[in-house]
RNA sequence: CGGGCUGUGGCGCAGUCUGGCAGCGCACUGGUCUGGGGGACCAGGGGUCGCCGGUUCAAAUCCGGCCAGCCCGACCA
């Protein structure tokens, strides 16, 4: 390919309205357009990205068994209430009537439609299946951003699994967790399988491959000496005890004019410690008022919550709320006294002595307070978000906690589709049983940025060779010598006789200009080709990865460059 | 859905407060020179100033409404 008749639209400016960084080396290096907000053009080379990507999926799920399907977009909403998502889902389907009236849906997955493909299967001797496809999703996203990294619009490769048993299923799952890994190293990036909740799709059991990175939405507590990993959403870990001998032992009020943090409190004569506190918050679940105790210095992790008490229909207490109920308002707040109303109390408070804790009248607080003596106590639950330092549930290390994209997951759904789908076979005693289902999804355009938002320098994108659009760029120094540009056609040539993929920047700009968009676009392999080397024999060949050039006989060019492409650790 | 910010040529922006010829840089076209890290000079082309309405002799600028995009939060595979 020819850049002087190629469409690479790089852009010397960052685009105005971008913040990640994928998302402004994908516009710059001419990858993609936006067309409104979380729906974008691939323009060539984002497409080349996008087929490599697609290509390397496909291979690794063909590699499991799967066989290659093409489903529908479009879907008559009524599949969706069957299974009851077209409810759960609503907020984000594109929903609408079609010319006669009927509704229609943009399908956001495809698990009712894979399921109803598989009525079709009738014998356990059918079983297990491996299907899937890479297609195009439609989910109206509340806030697209960052890029490709949160569209509306995008492909997604998603597998779906169907056994006869839960012991089926576990082969089929377990195929996809390792089938994963190697797609996420094949796309240069190191991603972390964490246990996750199920949410809206439904199901039993599921693990969330996880990339750190500054864009991530997610958190994932991570310890490294055991490789135990988990989303703080559902994370746990082991504090040190505290010792309270040293504390009151009984119940003193005292005033505390103006105290209305755990921070004020502190450093308030007669105060505590953040860990000598309970912090008292007032939410609404299910729109009955809850109290949860935390010590002072932690902080509730709400999905922790809504997962103990099993909803999805939690908020904190609004301030007019809270006076009613308590008789003080926040700042001043406590559990001591009261017993008409649930009180969970985070598993970190259980037995402490010696506490400090609103009093329910305002600018007064309590301590001495101990937790089993004064304290009616609803439930025992770990609601506690886990820190930095904490120790690691399984091995008491410390752990670290990071931001990070989601870029696959995985679910085990059971009998969740099969049931109210009518999916089944019957057994080897002529029984009827419901199959047993897997899912398993990886978005593709969004893989594409987070393998950019791990593989860049100041300079622009570095592609890991499997992706990128070209394995190779040769940039001409001086097209307009003719013995120069017949040197790099020929090299062009006969690198795309072998199969690989070669951009010929044979546009008449300066060196600089060339350069600079060669490391923008983030191809892995550089030639320099100009009318110096190709007089003195000798050519200079630059690892876009390490900065560092080689200078190269030129008779030696082709054979290092194939050597390079094809051992991905290699440097040149 | 709540809060904030922004819409002016392909891209990045100034001009809006204080109404009066629509500008700058990059990119683009033709030319001369230059030629291994975003080069110089000369001559050019390109804009319904987000949309609708209002005020005014006159609106990018003032007023009202709407739309779109981005960021934070809520929500979310």
């Amino acid at each position: 390919m020819r850049w002087s008749q190629a469409f690479i639209p790089t852009l010397r400016d960052d685009p105005a309205d971008s913040e990640a960084v994928s998302h402004k080396l994908l516009v710059r290096g001419g990858y993609i357009r936006q067309l409104m907000a979380g729906v974008y053009s691939m323009l060539p080379l984002g497409q080349r990205v996008r087929e490599n990507v697609m290509r390397v999926i496909r291979e690794e799920i063909d590699a499991i068994g799967g066989q290659e399907f093409l489903l529908p977009q479009l879907h008559p909403r009524e599949i969706w209430d069957r299974t009851g998502r077209a409810e759960t889902m609503k907020d984000i389907m594109m929903s609408f009537d079609d010319n006669k009236g009927s509704p229609m849906v943009l399908g956001p997955t495809h698990e009712e439609i894979f399921a109803t493909v598989s009525r079709e299967l009738t014998s356990y001797k059918q079983l297990p299946q491996l299907w899937y496809h890479i297609q195009t999703k439609f989910r109206d996203e509340a806030r697209p951003k960052s890029g490709l990294l949160r569209v509306r619009e995008f492909t997604m490769k998603d597998s779906y699994s169907f056994d006869v048993d839960q012991e089926g299923l576990d082969v089929q799952f377990d195929r996809h967790f390792d089938a994963y890994h190697r797609i996420f190293k094949r796309l240069g990036m190191n991603a972390i399988a964490v246990r996750a909740s199920s949410g809206a799709m439904g199901g039993e059991d599921s693990v969330e491959f996880m990339v750190a990175s500054e864009v991530g939405e997610d958190e994932v507590a991570h310890c490294e000496a055991c490789g135990f990993a988990a989303n703080v959403e559902t994370a746990t870990s082991v504090i040190p005890q505290i010792s309270d001998t040293d504390g009151p032992t009984e119940i003193k009020e005292f005033d505390t004019p103006g105290v209305r943090t755990i921070a004020d409190l502190e450093t308030f004569p007669g105060g505590a410690p953040a860990d000598r506190q309970i912090k008292t918050l007032v939410y609404f679940v299910d729109g009955e008022p809850v109290l949860i105790l935390m010590r002072g210095d932690h902080q509730l992790q709400d999905q922790k919550l809504m997962d103990h008490l099993q909803t999805a229909d939690l908020r904190p207490a609004q301030p007019e709320e809270i006076k009613p109920l308590l008789g003080a308002d926040a700042g001043s707040l406590g559990a001591v006294g009261v017993t008409d109303v649930r009180i969970v109390a985070d598993e970190a408070l259980r037995d402490r002595l010696a506490m400090t804790t609103g009093a329910n009248t305002n600018d007064r607080h309590l301590s001495g307070v101990a937790m089993a003596r004064d304290i009616t106590v609803t439930e025992w639950a770990d609601v506690r978000t886990v820190q930095p330092g904490d120790g690691c549930p399984t091995c008491g290390e410390k752990l670290t906690v990071f931001p990070a994209i989601e870029c696959g997951h995985i679910f085990k759904l059971g009998t969740f589709y099969a049931e109210p789908l009518g999916v089944s076979v019957l057994d080897e005693q002529g029984k009827t049983i419901p199959i047993v289902m897997g899912s398993y999804g990886i978005g593709v355009e969004r893989n594409m940025a987070v393998s950019v938002e791990v593989n860049h320098d100041d300079k622009g994108i570095i592609w890991p060779m499997e992706i990128s659009p070209f394995h190779v760029i040769i940039t001409v120094v001086r097209p307009d010598d003719e013995a120069t540009l017949e040197a790099a056609e020929t090299l062009s040539n006969a690198l795309e006789a072998s199969g690989f993929a070669v951009l010929l920047d044979d546009r008449n700009e300066r060196p600089g200009v060339k350069f600079n968009d060669a490391e923008l676009i983030g191809v892995p392999l550089r030639v320099t080709v100009g009318p110096r080397g190709v007089q003195s024999g000798i050519l200079e060949l630059l690892d876009r990865r390490t900065g560092q050039s080689v200078d190269v006989a030129i008779d030696d060019v082709f054979d290092r460059l194939v050597e390079l492409i094809s051992s991905p650790g290699a440097q040149a």
